[in-house]
DNA sequence: TTTGCCCCAC
């Protein structure tokens, strides 16, 4: 009895002093031979919010012979902790007193523990030992281990692994499906994710929540608001929006996807309580698709809702000035930051330097990286590179380029920049001397691709594709597309080519880029189709400055409505002109 | 005489 009430009483701890009080309690009324309550006390120290992991060790030490469940206790306490890999360390020590008691053996709960903390700590050598101990062990039949051991391989990356396990695995629950769902998302292979979803869906598997939340994910990379629908209507009809994460990832989805008003809709009337990431997926939302005054509104009301601004609701407010060049309310935002409690990260510096640059205030940009408080990444001064050719400032573009090569960064496009500002100034021997460091400095190109959704189907396309079964009709596509907007007035920006070649060939490199083959695709498929649908693209990358004007064009002499999602913003072309009002 | 799997914004 005196056993089940002091269980009780560690269950009831909420505060660090209680658990020492229980603890001095303990050791006086000689509760501590009892090893039931002792690792109990220690799991509630290790774990819990206002524990102590140290308080947990030091009693630990104190153990003369720890058992299974004090190991247990601690390595839990590690592997939640901001030091996991400590963890693994524990679990070897663990392995070498169980050598030697045989009061002592690394259990499920072992292995599960020290699992989590290799998934946190992305240690895939630690892994692959859990995996060995747990085959050794016989110890593969426990689904619930078996499903850690998948979503540990997942998270370090190792796909086919965890597809392996997958398939391997004896027993399998909705958490093993789910696991390996929201694997292949986050590896980018949303396609394969989604079909696993549809592979549940017709084997009959019941879905829970976290099963629509990481279907909705591959959506949202995808853009494939058909399925993302269906998922939605799933959702509603299993009642499971009642769970604000399922809300939000559903809020998600159609930004993404490009239904921006349609996210508003579900946030407005979504019945469960919003939670600050509700608030914040709203306002990015709007701000990649270059609404600013109504994200800014919302960011405003936060402290009414009564949700404290964090990290990403200043990096989603900062994000939609960024995108429509409120410079001084960005700035303002930026400044006041810090004394609101929230440090500004990379991120925050990223967007404030970009929102500077575009503006023209180049050097006040480069002084802000130059002063931060952390190595800037490069992408600041890629900003500050591509705003120096927006500007025509050579001075500012050398010493962006020279910090760039200082770090060791080859990216064709920073080099492109350079040698266009070059170019633009008469500088050919420069423009040389780019090219040649090109060669010399083996510049990595990371490949363009868009996709678009036909027919419920995503169809990829890469730079000058040919793979698509339908190619040559894609390609007289573009043709006729080239020929109908030459007549509206388009010029191709051939500027943006790089190679010493003629002006028609260098027409004919842009002419091929994947989102121009994607659009065009798109086009064919919805030609004469009663819908009055968009035309709606993702691409990798940023958009082309030449088919930015080509979709111009072609979404007014086509009378179509062009959405192209990159990979920080949306582009809407509509009547011969886009949202972001050419300002990217 | 207890514990463990899978999820959202960046």
């Amino acid at each position: 009895m005196a056993r089940v009430y002091m269980e009780t009483l560690i269950q009831r701890c909420v505060t660090f002093s209680q658990i020492k009080q229980l603890q001095s309690h303990f050791l006086t009324a000689g509760h501590f031979q009892s090893s039931f309550l002792r690792s109990r006390l220690l799991d509630r120290c290790s774990v819990s919010s206002f524990g102590d992991l140290s308080h947990a060790v030091q009693i630990f030490r104190h153990i003369p012979k720890p058992l299974t469940n004090d190991w247990n206790a601690i390595i839990r306490g590690f592997a939640a902790s901001s030091q996991p890999s400590l963890a693994f360390s524990w679990f070897c020590s663990m392995l070498r007193q169980a050598s030697s008691s045989s009061m002592c053996r690394v259990d499920a709960l072992t292995c599960s523990f020290t699992l989590k903390a290799c998934a946190r700590a992305l240690c895939s050598s630690a892994t692959a030992q859990l995996h060995g101990q747990i085959n050794r062990r016989g110890l593969f039949a426990d689904a619930l281990l078996c499903t850690t051991l998948l979503d540990a391989y997942s998270k370090n990356g190792d796909l086919s692994t965890a597809q392996k396990l997958f398939d391997e695995m004896p027993v399998r629950d909705v958490a093993s499906w789910n696991a390996l769902i929201a694997g292949l998302v986050a590896g980018n292979r949303a396609n394969e994710a989604l079909e696993l979803y549809k592979r549940m869906e017709t084997e009959g598997i019941s879905r829970n929540e976290i099963t629509v939340v990481a279907a909705l994910g591959a959506c949202s990379h995808l853009g494939a608001i058909k399925e993302g629908e269906k998922i939605y209507d799933y959702i509603k009809d299993a009642n499971l929006d009642q769970n604000v994460i399922v809300v939000n990832a559903t809020i998600d989805m159609y930004t993404k996807c490009g239904f921006v008003d349609k996210a508003f809709q579900v946030f407005d009337q979504m019945t469960s309580k919003k939670s600050v990431v509700t608030w914040n997926t709203m306002i990015m939302g709007f701000a990649v698709h270059g609404e600013a005054q109504r994200a800014l509104e919302i960011f405003e009301k936060l402290n009414h809702n009564g949700i404290t601004p964090d990290d990403v609701s200043y990096l989603a407010a900062l994000t939609a000035c960024r995108h429509a060049g409120l410079v001084e309310y960005g700035t303002s935002i930026f400044n006041n930051m810090a004394s609101n409690g929230v440090e500004p990260n990379m991120k925050h510096y990223g967007c404030v330097v970009d929102l500077l640059s575009r503006a023209g205030r180049l050097r006040e940009a480069h002084d802000i990286i130059c002063s931060m408080p952390m190595l800037p990444d490069p992408v600041l001064w890629q900003s500050l590179l591509g705003a120096s050719e927006i500007h025509k400032n050579v001075e500012m573009a050398e010493i962006a380029s020279r910090k760039l090569i200082e770090m060791g960064v080859n990216n064709d496009g920073d080099f492109v920049l350079l040698s266009n500002i070059y170019a633009a100034q008469g500088r050919w021997k420069d423009v040389g001397r780019v090219r040649d460091d090109m060669e010399t400095k083996q510049v990595k190109k990371v490949p363009g691709l868009s996709y678009i959704e036909a027919q419920g189907t995503i169809h990829k396309f890469y730079n000058s594709d040919k793979s698509h079964q339908q190619w040559r009709e894609i390609y007289e596509k573009i043709d006729e597309i080239r020929f109908k907007i030459r007549e509206d007035g388009y010029v191709a920006q051939t500027g943006l080519v790089l190679h010493d070649i003629g002006e028609e060939e260098k027409e004919n490199a842009l002419c091929y880029h994947s989102e121009k083959l994607a659009v065009a695709y798109g086009l064919m498929m919805i030609d004469g189709a009663e819908e009055e649908s968009p035309v709606r693209v993702i691409k990798n990358l940023r958009i082309c400055g030449d088919c930015h004007v080509v979709f111009k064009h072609t979404s007014k002499i086509y009378k179509r409505e062009i959405i192209v999602r990159d990979r920080v913003r949306f582009h809407r072309f509509k009547d011969g002109s886009c949202s972001c009002r050419d300002y990217w």
